[in-house]
DNA sequence: TAAGAAACCATAGCGCTGTTATGTATCGTG
DNA sequence: CACGATACATAACAGCGCTATGGTTTCTTA
C-alpha cells in the first residue's frame, strides 16, 4: 500500500561507488548521485545512510571475490589449484585495491558476518580434495590449511596492494605456500611444482571482476 | 630571527592523537587540540595540516614498533628469536589495533619511505643469525625469509586485529612459521620446538608499548 | 638596549561533508 | 475512485578541514 522501491537504483549506486573507487575518485554523497538522476534522500531510502552504502559495497566486493574464485577449476591436482585460488586471490585484490581495502575496513562492523564465509569455503574445498588425494597428512584439518592460506593471501595482498611492498614480491607468494603445503605432508619437490603451476597460470577462465 | 616552535607541542598531539585512536574517539582538527592549550592553528604549523599529522602519527606507530621489537633477545637460538619477533609484532598489533590500521593505511603517501625498514632490520639481522647457525640453507637470503615473516605477520595481526578473524586464530601463526623456517632448512622438530618457545613465551622484558 | 622582523597563535569565516526536516508526487490498496 | 503510505526533492543544519587576517611573542642585530 505504497509506493514501491526501483531496486535498480540500488545496484546502480553500488556499481557507481565501486566504479568511482577503482578510478580512485573520492566518493561523497553528493559526488555519488550527481548525474545519475537520483537524489541525495536515495541513499538513506536503499542503504539507511553512508555507513550503509559502504556495508552493502563491502559485501559487493565479497561477492566478486567469490565468483572470481569459482571460475578456477583444476580438478586434476588439488594442490595446484590451491595456488591457483591463492593467484586468483591477489589478482582480484589487485586489480581493485580500493575496493580491497574497503572491504577488510572495520571501522563500522559488518552487515552480514559470513560475507567472507564463501570464499573462504572454496579454499577449505579444495584442502579437502588434497587430503583426500594423499598430498595432505589426515591429520591435516581443511578449514585451518585454507585459513593459513588466506592469512598467508591477505598478507601479501595488503602489503602490496595499497602497503609499503613492491609488485614483484607477489613471487614470495611461491615459497610461502610451497612451505606451508609441505608443513601439511605434501612431497616437497612435487609441491614446489604444482604451486608454480598454479601461481604462474592462475585460472583457466579469467572472469574479470570489475 | 624569528619566534622559535615549541617542540613539545608536536610530540603532545601526536600522543594525544595515538591515545584519542586506541580509545576509539573521532580524532578531528577540533577535538584533537580541545583541551590542550594549543589553537587549531598549531596544526598547520607542526603538521601543515590533518594530513601530515598522520604521517607524523603512523611514523610514531612505527617507531614504538620498532622500539618494542628490540626488546627482543635470545641470542642463543636464532629460530626462536624470530618466533619471538614475530609475537611481539603481533602483540603490539593487537594492544593498538587502530594505530596499527592507520600505519598501514596508505591513503595517503608516506612522508619517510624507510619507516618500516627498521623493524624489519630486526627481521634481517635474526634470518642472518639463524643462517649463520646452520639452521637455514645458505642460498637462503635473509632479506626474503624476513619479507615473509612479515606477510605472515601482518595477514594475521590485520585479520584478527581488525578483520573477521577471531583472537584464538592468533595460533595459526606456529605452524605457519615452521614451514616457512623448515623450508628454509631447519630441521622439522628442532623447528616445531624453537617457535613454540618463541611464541609462548614471546619476549623476555614486555615494553608495554603506548 | 632598543628597533625590527619573522614566526607562532587566536579568531572568524569559507566550502564541503553527512544528515535530517519538510513538503510534494506517486503508487498500491480497499 | 479515494485514501494512505512511501519514495523523492529541496533546503537547512551542525560539523569537518582549511585559510585569511591581525595581534602577539621572541629572536636577531645594529
Amino acid at each position: 500500500m505504497a509506493r514501491t522501491k526501483n531496486p535498480a537504483a540500488r545496484s546502480l549506486l553500488i556499481d557507481r561507488a565501486a566504479q568511482m573507487l577503482r578510478a580512485r575518485e573520492p566518493v561523497t554523497l553528493r559526488s555519488l548521485v550527481a548525474g545519475t538522476g537520483v537524489s541525495t534522500m536515495a541513499v538513506y531510502t536503499y542503504f539507511g545512510g553512508m555507513d550503509g552504502l559502504w556495508k552493502a559495497v563491502r559485501q559487493e566486493g565479497f561477492a566478486r571475490l567469490a565468483a572470481r574464485l569459482a571460475t578456477v577449476t583444476t580438478p586434476e591436482d588439488p594442490v595446484r589449484e590451491l595456488a591457483c585460488l591463492g593467484s586468483a586471490y591477489l589478482s582480484n585484490a589487485l586489480d581493485n585495491p580500493d575496493l580491497y581495502r574497503v572491504m577488510f575496513d572495520a571501522t563500522f562492523d559488518l552487515e552480514d558476518p559470513g560475507a567472507s564465509d564463501e570464499s573462504l569455503r572454496h579454499l577449505v574445498r579444495a584442502a579437502e580434495r588434497a587430503r583426500s588425494a594423499g598430498r595432505f597428512r589426515d591429520d591435516v584439518d581443511p578449514l585451518e590449511l585454507a585459513t593459513q592460506s588466506w592469512i598467508i593471501g591477505h598478507g601479501l595482498a595488503s602489503l602490496v596492494a595499497t602497503g609499503p611492498l613492491p609488485r614483484h614480491m607477489l613471487a614470495q607468494a611461491v615459497p610461502l605456500l610451497t612451505g606451508l603445503f609441505v608443513g601439511a605432508g605434501d612431497e616437497p619437490v612435487r609441491c614446489r611444482r604444482s604451486v608454480e603451476l598454479g601461481w604462474r597460470r592462475p585460472y583457466p577462465d579469467d572472469g574479470r571482476g570489475t
